[in-house]
DNA sequence: GTCATCATGTAAACCGTTACATGATTGT
DNA sequence: ACAATCATGTAACGGTTTACATGATGAC
């Protein structure tokens, strides 16, 4: 009952969505979790493995020489829900821009500011790709369209935050050079 | 050169504000980091000895019998510098909140009302926090303020930004549920 | 035929947390 | 005296990434 990983969930879920290999289930994970889930290789085969192991997947292989699709067994898609409904584990925060800036004045005021402008490309990159998958999602809705907005919306609203922040700051320490 | 972990970068930081002990330097980096950076005992002794030995910090014993301050050395400060001044080694992204989302459709609506519910709850936690550091750092201004004040300003953008979030989403699922 | 991509896996190294163990100091 | 807190460390474990290794498939 110790579920401490929360590979497992991605990976179910992945499968949850369309079978498909285990190749796919990392470009899954990638391209359409990437905002806000990462998985590397070595987590995804050996937790397919024991999944299959545990009867949860169950592959899938119709008609394929090389490589085969998994798809969810019935146990599968009731793992997946339980563990869903477990408490969210949390991840200690490790911001490594905003542990800079504490440390500011070991840097000065410009080489700060040089940090903050780089937050501030990467919450506008975020915030394009955010507006790719909407537009994506909303020219072809699945049956889990609603959801995959809901987390969508999330990151406008974080990246929006973050450009904020960064136009507020670069402003601050300006005048601290002055 | 290939530093890979920021926890020297915190514990150089911690000692840069003022020299303390290694129950000292967790204690500030759980009390004042803590809501955008972590570290654990297991970390913070082992790196103190190392860094004591590579001559960055120096014990400052003034008649302790038990324990010991540290306090950086000019090669300490210069240390700390320099690994501020490297590139930020970005940690993959990791939300349960969202994952579980995602896969929302597994869970039904008014789960997941729930998982947005305690999202919220977290934020307004944290702004409450926000408001009080700042309140502290205004009422008690250290030469690092302005540094600290745009770390907290982060925290409360990302946390506003959150309950706009919550409450958007929340609407949303309601409409599911009809 | 060769290149890009699909596909699967393992081993080692690294990072970080947790649990355990121990003892000093300070306030009541 | 006793409790709370200060203080220091280590060992084991678990999770994750990275590098390595291998080969099939399909497009050109």
């Amino acid at each position: 009952m110790s579920r401490q990983s929360q590979t497992e969930v991605a990976v179910l879920g992945a499968l949850s969505v369309q079978p498909m290999s285990g190749y796919a289930v990392r470009q899954a994970i990638a391209e359409t979790l990437g905002h806000f889930w990462s998985e590397s290789f070595g987590q995804i085969y050996p937790t397919l493995a024991r999944l299959e192991a545990e009867g949860f997947v169950t592959p899938d292989s119709a008609g394929r020489t090389s490589g085969s699709t998994y798809r969810l067994t019935a146990a599968g898609r009731r793992r997946l829900a339980a563990l869903l409904r477990e408490p969210i584990p949390s991840t200690p925060p490790r911001n490594g821009t905003l542990l800079r800036l504490f440390f500011g004045a070991q840097l000065g005021p410009e080489a700060c500011a040089e940090v903050v402008r780089e937050a501030r490309d990467r919450a506008l990159a975020s915030l394009a790709t955010m507006t790719a998958i909407r537009a994506e999602v909303e020219r072809d809705p699945d049956r889990n369209a609603a959801y995959w907005l809901v987390t969508v919306s999330a990151g406008e609203h974080a990246a929006r935050a973050q450009l904020a922040w960064a136009q507020e700051s670069l402003t601050t320490l300006a005048d601290l050079t002055r």
